[in-house]
DNA sequence: CCTTGACCCTGTAGCGGCTACAGGCCCCAT
DNA sequence: ATGGGGCCTGTAGCCGCTACAGGGTCAAGG
């Protein structure tokens, strides 16, 4: 029976009230009642959702496979099998993002560790971003 | 003296036609010369402007810090420092991406490892979602 | 009763870094 | 001369918000 302002689910949920307009504004979220000065009126059972959406979305999924997840979830009857699916096809897009990432890292580090604070033009950083020798004219005018 | 296109720059550095000309809109990559048909003709110069600018790409780097390292790398005689400060930056960031990417992972992964395959309303997913005890309509009406 | 100020409303534009058209022009080979 | 590739400009879209501008509403204090 709670009667939530839009500002009383954004602190409950830590997101910005723009970010609640936002989702309803790409059905994510369910158009709320009104109240008679036309503000926003919501109950528990959309602090429940908005809070479902916030965590998923803490948790990396992108705002499709939040909507898929939604719809999973209302489906009590069914085997959780297609929810299984999702999550383990975003820890897959994570993993691989970490990897990209550790390579990067390295290679980032290895190009820092031999920059020997010396001028720009024997800088190594800079000759390892520039594939060919720098020739007189460098980098071209900009 | 090499007068190349946009298509041949385009292969030549791995990089799409349109994103050369944003590039240019944005001021990254300077106007070029144009053919008496008002094609873009670029030299080798430009070629390897592009030609770091991708690399820095590669890395990670954003376009504003790719913007920076050009300007530094113009100035032979200056000291690396500036250079040096804008990568080890970028490192950082990128490990603590690493960092927040790994922990998702984890918290992933634990959710994952709880399901047990069995129907949604008893799913573990879900429940590590909904951080409050689901009510009877579960998580309201789209 | 009136004012202040916090909250709320709609609508639109911007971020980064491209990408994808639409609707046309140019150039070379056949 | 014609076909098809490449090139041109300009605009709109992607994701997931965020930040306004320009107003309306409401509760508390004077």
């Amino acid at each position: 029976m709670a009667h939530l302002s839009i500002g009383d689910l954004a602190k409950a949920t830590g997101t910005q009230v723009e970010t609640i307009r936002y989702y309803e504004r790409i059905g994510l979220m369910p158009e709320p009642e009104r109240s008679p000065g036309n503000y926003r009126v919501y109950d528990l059972a959309q602090l429940r959702r908005l809070s479902f959406i916030r965590r998923a979305r803490d948790l990396g999924f992108p705002l499709d496979q939040v909507r898929a997840l939604l719809g999973l979830s209302g489906d009590g009857a069914r085997s959780c099998a297609g929810i299984d699916t999702i999550a383990r096809r975003h820890l897959a897009e994570v993993e691989r993002k970490i990897d990209d990432l550790t390579a990067l890292r390295d290679e980032l580090a290895g190009m820092i560790g031999r920059c020997g604070q010396g001028s720009v033009s024997d800088c190594r950083i800079i000759e390892t971003l520039a594939p060919v020798a720098p020739g007189p004219a460098p980098l071209s005018p900009g």
